[in-house]
DNA sequence: ATCTATTTTTAGCCAAGGCTAAACTTTTTA
DNA sequence: TAAAAAGTTTAGCCTTGGCTAAAAATAGAT
């Protein structure tokens, strides 16, 4: 069994690749010392999950990738069953999982994705792996480079920008909704968009976590 | 924060306690080896948590029983949980909740007591201990000590032997199955029941295990 | 192209929580 | 009541996963 520290830097990795994750990024993602991150990096390319070339970056094996995914699915599932059980706010599931995760033995994830009917995506519109450690494709396209005057449906928010996301939730702007954007700032990104008949501005830091899909084939 | 070590040991020896707890059985109720249990008592010792008096046994302080109950208290909402929601089987629920126990947030778990309606009670009879570290009295009679003759019903199985779990579903004894004991074997205390007009023969390490209550006064 | 700033790694330290082997108490038995 | 057995503690070791400070490598600026 691996511990809550190598199932969170599997997580990270992965969160923050594909190639070449840069040893303070890993440390920062994970709040301990670059020190700390190096040597696990280590440990991690010994056992054979990580390739970890010094002073160039680090990226998962096939084997540390399946271990990843299979965090992550354990997670967005837990997201999943939580705000449905529970009706928790969009912003708490994100800490509740975290935790959880890492103490779901196989036979209740198992159960938990049955319950639910094996869904794809969790409460942020993130998609869910499979058992098997597949991610299914994702097509969305990044709010920041979606065009104007356009129906777009928002497909995912993020999970781990608690504030940001208590922010998008007040302008109600979270998976399903619809919005159209109007115009985009030239200079620093940000977009001026039509929700439902309000005119909401989007910063660029927001619409860059973002992601929408043009037609509503969920 | 405490570790799941340290959880795992006060909520053992509050189980094996509540005075003079053993060395020996508490290292083998965890699974580590003597040695390992003397030296964890000394420091929960140090921290305020337990009294341990070397060659004598340990014992909880209050402190130390506050947090041995909030650990129980998790574990037995979370079994009530699982119980209701995915509807696990009650051998299964024990070790999950094992796991879980010890990653579970203060909101999350008054959510789900909310969710639950405060049950008093988890799906095996246990009693929950309140949010305050209270526990409720407990008048459930041991099985073995039963009167003959007499309406019973059943109020408690064990949790952790899943062998006698499983007796015990097969043979449809489990919380609210009523009971009448026919016959006591003055020897070796073995029983003979009237369960539903079905006889059953049940061992003394079986009846030591369950508890009972005279009226339906839950 | 060299010097400087940044990033990364190494070296050495620490605490938690395990283990075994040996020493010491306590209890039991003869 | 003394010797043996059982239980407990101490001593010393190990791994994991942190940390800081110093050394080394890379990248950027002049």
């Amino acid at each position: 069994m691996d511990s809550v520290a190598v199932e969170n830097y599997l997580k990270s990795i992965w969160e923050l690749g594909p190639n070449d994750v840069a040893t303070q990024d890993l440390a920062q993602h994970l709040n301990v010392a670059p020190a700390s991150a190096t040597k696990m990096l280590q440990r991690l390319t010994a056992r054979g999950l990580v390739s970890h070339i010094p002073y160039k970056g680090a990226s998962l094996t096939p084997e540390g990738q399946r271990k990843a995914l299979s965090v992550v699915r354990r997670h967005r599932l837990l997201e999943t069953f939580l705000a449905q059980t529970l009706d928790l706010g969009r912003e708490q599931l994100h800490d509740e999982a975290e935790r959880l995760e890492h103490a779901l033995s196989a036979d209740l994830e198992d159960a938990i994705a049955t319950y639910l009917g094996n869904p794809t995506r969790d409460p942020h519109g993130h998609p869910i792996p499979g058992p098997d450690g597949q991610l299914p494709a994702d097509t969305d396209l990044l709010l920041s480079d979606s065009p104007l005057n356009q129906r777009l449906i928002i497909r995912q928010v993020p999970d781990r920008n608690s504030e940001m996301l208590a922010w998008l939730e007040r302008n109600k702007i979270f998976p399903d909704t619809q919005l159209e954007l109007i115009s985009r700032d030239s200079f620093d990104g940000g977009l001026t968009a039509n929700l439902n008949g309000k005119t909401v501005q989007i910063a660029s830091s927001v619409a860059n976590e973002v992601y929408v899909s043009l037609e509503d084939d969920s």
